[in-house]
DNA sequence: CCTACCGATCGGTAGG
DNA sequence: CCTACCGATCGGTAGG
C-alpha cells in the first residue's frame, strides 16, 4: 500500500469549484473542518449576533466538542474576523466574475457595457452576495462590525473598500449623464443603504425575486437618461 | 412646616417640555432615574450591543449599584423593550409635530402641502430622529430587534407600524404624479433602508449637514414632476 | 480534536 | 436603592 496516499474511510471533501488562495501559510486548513466552522459560526453569528452566540454553540453545530473551535481560531474574536475575510473575499471573486460575464456577453454583439447596465450588474451580484444562498457571511459583517478588534477591523475594511471602489466609477458617470442625481458620495452612501438594509427583510421565499427588487432599486434610483 | 410638601434638598426635576402620557400605571416613575436608566442603557444598547453589556455597566452608568436596576426593570430585557418603546414613542411625536408645524406654516400662504414637500419633511425629520441629538434609541430598536422576545417585538412593531404607515399615502401620491418609480411597497422598503443606514455611518461632525443629506436624499429618489 | 478544568463574569434575588 | 450572594454560563487552556 502506497503509504504517501492513505486510505480514506471518509468522503475526500470534495475540491472548491473556484479554488480561492490561501493568503496566510499560518492559518490551518486540515480538511473540511474549519470551513464547517465557518459556516456554522457565520449562521448564527447572523441569527444571534456575535456576543450572544457561544463557542460553545458553534463547536455544536459542527459535531464537536467545546474546547475543539479553539485548535483551529486563537479565539472567539478571530473567528468572528475570519467569518468576514471570508465572506468579503467571496464577494468580492463573485463580483468580479460578475462583471466579467456581463462585458463578455455584451461584446459578442460588439459593444461595451452601459453605466446602467454595469449598476444593475452590480446591484443584481449584491442581493445575491446579501440575501442569496449561503448569504450569512456578509449580514454578519455588516451588523457585527463594532465587535471586531482595530486591527480585525482594518483588514476587513480594505477588502470592503476594494469592494465598493468598483461602483465608484460607474456611478460617477451616471452622475455625470444625468441618471444620477446629487453628491456623488452622499448618493453612494444612501445606495448602500437601501440595498444592505434588505439583509434586514428580504425571505427568500417571498413574492419578489432578486430580479424584482432590481428593477425596483434602479427605478428608484435612476433618471431617464436625457 | 407643610408636610404635604417636603423640603426638596435635591432640585425638581424640570417636568418634561411635552409630557407624554404614561400608558402603564404598573411602570414607576419615582423621580428621574428610571430615565436616566433608559438613557444610560440606550446609549450603551448602540455602542455596545445588548448582549455585550451589561445590566452592572448600566448600573454604574447611572451612578448605581450592580442590583438596583432590577427595582426599576423585572430584567435585562424588560429594559431594552422600554428603550425602544420610549424611542419609538419620541419619534411619534416628533413625527407628527412636525408634519403639524409644516402644514401650519403652508396654510398660512393659504395652501396645502405636495407630497414632495411632506416627503422632505418626514424624511428630515427621520434623520433627526436616527442621528439627531438623543438619538440612541431609534438605532437600538434597528439594530437589536432579534434581541426582543416575540411579545415585546409585537409591541415595539405596533409602533414602528404606525410610524411608517404616515408615509404610505405620501408615496402612493408620489407614485401617482410620476415622481416615484417602481413597487410602493418595495420602494418604501428600500427608501427607509437607504434613511437607516445612515445610523452606521453618519457623524454629526460631520461636513454633510442633516439638511444636504435631505437634499441628496430626495434628489436620489424622486423624478422630476411631470 | 477530546477530556477535564479554571477564573471571571453574568443576570437576578433575598432581605433590609 | 444597597449589601451580599447564588447558580449558570462563558472564553479559553493544559495535557494528551
Amino acid at each position: 500500500m502506497d503509504l504517501t496516499e492513505p486510505p480514506t474511510l471518509e468522503p475526500v471533501p470534495p475540491r472548491r469549484a473556484r479554488g480561492r488562495p490561501r493568503k496566510s501559510a499560518q492559518e490551518r486548513d486540515d480538511g473540511n473542518r474549519r470551513q464547517e466552522l465557518l459556516r456554522v459560526a457565520a449562521r448564527l453569528f447572523r441569527s444571534q449576533g456575535f456576543a450572544a452566540t457561544s463557542t460553545r454553540d458553534i463547536a455544536a453545530g459542527a459535531g464537536m466538542r467545546s474546547g475543539s473551535p479553539f485548535y483551529h481560531f486563537e479565539s472567539k474574536e478571530a473567528l468572528l474576523a475570519a467569518v468576514m475575510l471570508e465572506g468579503m473575499e467571496r464577494a468580492l471573486q463573485r463580483q468580479s466574475d460578475a462583471m466579467a460575464r456581463a462585458a463578455e456577453e455584451v461584446q459578442r454583439q460588439s459593444r461595451v457595457l452601459s453605466a446602467r447596465e454595469c449598476l444593475r450588474v452590480l446591484v443584481r451580484n449584491h442581493f445575491d452576495v446579501l440575501v442569496g444562498p449561503e448569504s450569512d457571511f456578509i449580514p454578519v459583517m455588516l451588523y457585527e462590525w463594532r465587535s471586531l478588534s482595530p486591527t480585525q477591523r482594518s483588514q476587513v475594511k480594505a477588502l470592503k473598500d476594494r469592494y465598493e471602489t468598483v461602483w465608484v466609477p460607474v456611478l460617477e458617470a451616471l452622475h455625470a449623464s444625468g441618471e444620477l442625481r446629487g453628491d456623488v458620495r452622499l448618493a453612494r452612501l444612501l445606495i448602500f443603504g437601501a440595498l444592505n438594509w434588505t439583509a434586514q427583510w428580504y425571505q427568500p421565499g417571498e413574492r419578489a425575486t432578486l430580479d424584482a427588487l432590481t428593477d425596483t432599486a434602479l427605478q428608484l434610483f435612476l433618471k431617464e437618461s436625457a
